[in-house]
DNA sequence: CCCTATGTTGCGAA
DNA sequence: CTTCGCAACATAGG
């Protein structure tokens, strides 16, 4: 569920608060997705300082130590900064000796990577507009699906991609080789860089959870946006979209 | 009780 | 072979 702009701000924050810190035990309490036994991420990690801690696509990367920790935490994954508490559906914790890092889904869906393998897809924050242009031109699918699709390029979700969409005014079930592709870029960059903005400024400390306060159309529980726009609904398999009748269907 | 949310995976189809 | 579309999985909370 976190895309791009609280996973941006939760990694700013949580570095604040975790550089300099030592890693004094670590519990694995969900192991089937991990890539990595308890033993082996103690071995990595414990005696080892927080050195820093970034967003990478959808992950959160945390240096440790020689070693990388990702964290990724999928549709439901959350982090809690924690001192007596147990929050519940524990996956995964750093202790640091009283203060823990709790990584909890109740979908077991969220997991910890040990040095996870070097990224080669470019994140929606730091792509060329060539490398994107290249990518969209090989494309017959529909842009949202393109654009959600982490092989393509990492960060976007389903929700902040109905947000670039509609910024661009391009209808998400367009075909991706047709779309306006430097209007698109900038509308992606425009949108995500103005939701960290507003989400840091809003939520300060903010580690968990996400803000979609700001968002303009994907909407579940409106029926029109700020503008008076009608919300349409489309599904598409599973998946819902969310955009305005003015938004041009390229094919 | 039934439905909703969506990141990721893997398979069948094109 | 490559690329696309979709079902399947996970399950608390409304």
């Amino acid at each position: 569920m976190s895309e791009i702009p609280d996973l941006a701000v939760m990694a700013k924050n949580l570095e604040k608060r975790l550089v300099n810190h030592t890693v004094k035990d670590v519990v694995l309490h969900v192991s089937k997705n991990a890539n990595a036994t308890e033993n082996g991420f103690y071995g990595a990690l414990v005696n080892h300082k927080i050195k820093s801690l970034c967003r990478e696509g959808k992950d959160l990367h945390i240096e440790i130590g020689d070693h990388i920790l990702a964290l990724r935490l999928m549709l439901h994954g959350e982090l809690r900064l924690v001192v007596a508490e147990f929050p519940k559906f524990p996956i995964f914790e750093l202790d640091f000796g009283g203060m823990r890092l709790c990584l909890t889904d109740f979908q077991s869906q969220a997991r910890p990577i040990l040095n996870p393998d070097p990224v080669v897809v470019p994140d929606a924050l730091d792509v060329s507009f060539t490398f994107f242009h290249q990518m969209l031109e090989r494309k017959k699918s529909d842009i949202k699906a393109v654009l959600t699709d982490q092989k393509n390029i990492r960060g976007i979700g389903n929700a902040y991609a109905d947000e670039i969409l509609y910024d661009a005014g391009i209808a998400p079930h367009s075909i991706a080789n047709k779309v306006p592709a430097e209007k698109l870029f900038k509308s992606m960059r425009t949108v995500l860089i103005q939701a960290i903005e507003r989400i840091g400024m809003s939520d300060p400390d903010r580690i968990t959870g996400e803000n979609r306060s700001f968002m303009k159309v994907h909407l579940p529980d409106k029926l029109q946006t700020l503008k008076g726009e009608t919300i349409l609904v489309d599904k598409k398999g599973t998946r819902k979209s969310y955009y305005v009748k003015s938004q041009s269907f390229y094919k």
